[in-house]
DNA sequence: TCCTAATTGAAAAAGATTATCAATAAGGAG
DNA sequence: CTCCTTATTGATAATCTTTTTCAATTAGGA
């Protein structure tokens, strides 16, 4: 299924700045950010407003048409870490993050990957998310009353 | 060694300021910005300006006593997905990034994870950094070059 | 071709991050 | 313990990113 088909059987309309974004993310040899997007588009010149590449990534990334890239700079969250471990779990109801360890696990992985690609990897990002404990229970409260409630 | 000694062993000042952040951090129960971190320290009735979080934040991050925890939204750059594929390896020299798949090598990790953890695990975030074949190739050059001249 | 509602773009607001620079304070020397 | 030097801080301002608002535009069905 092409994204326009994804786009317009999710109930979104095929418009002129839609196009132009996947146009340029389809060229694309490396990740872009928003304002990266909105100087080639003028480049190329095509009209299109800095807001709607926002809009349009953000709609995007709600079709799964587009995922992120985490570069090492940027707006983030802090956490402490422990000597030797450096991957998180954050949960996604209340923000708590614990560390994990299992980096070993990723070894085997990384060899694959690097063997397939031609990529020379030298460090990596892994997180995972999910719900902590005390969110689980919260959130099977929360079916019990509604199931009795409504 | 403490983060105090890390500090003063890297030749950098043991001042209010960072105590201050660390303690913060180290009572914190999930991961802060940096603005939250500036509310914190104002409502214990601490005095400590934002930039100086951002530079104590910055400092640490160097020394590897703090970690940053990427949430979904934010800054970021954006490159499309094909279907199934939702993991990139980013060339740290040009920035040119390409999908891997092999999501599947990360269930026994995700497992293990889950039962010691409790969360409940739903999403993942596996990014791998390099550099690809052709930084590579401009790397060797450099250094034959170098090597050659100098 | 017309109509309606989704979508767009410009401007402004809100937030996040960085640069500048005089004032402050950490920590070694005396 | 006090003084001195210099790293560090905090206030202000500048810069950049992202979101909000709202009137004008346009996609796509009638």
């Amino acid at each position: 299924m092409s994204w326009q088909e994804q786009l317009v059987g999710a109930g979104y309309r095929l418009t002129r700045p839609r196009s132009i974004v996947m146009e340029i993310l389809n060229n694309a040899k490396a990740p872009l950010v928003p304002s990266a997007i909105f100087k080639k588009a003028q480049r190329d010149g095509h009209s299109l407003g800095l807001v709607s590449v926002y809009r349009t990534l953000a709609l995007l990334l709600k079709l799964g048409l587009v995922t992120l890239v985490h570069f090492s700079e940027g707006c983030h969250a802090y956490v402490l870490v422990s000597p030797g471990h450096h991957h998180h779990i954050i949960c996604v109801g209340c923000g708590k993050a614990i560390e994990f360890s299992g980096a070993e696990d990723l070894d085997a992985l990384t060899t694959r990957v690097q063997q397939e690609t031609g990529y020379l990897i030298n460090d990596h990002l892994l997180q995972f998310y999910g719900l902590c404990p005390a969110c689980q229970q919260a959130a099977i409260k929360e079916v019990e009353w509604l199931s009795k409630n409504i």
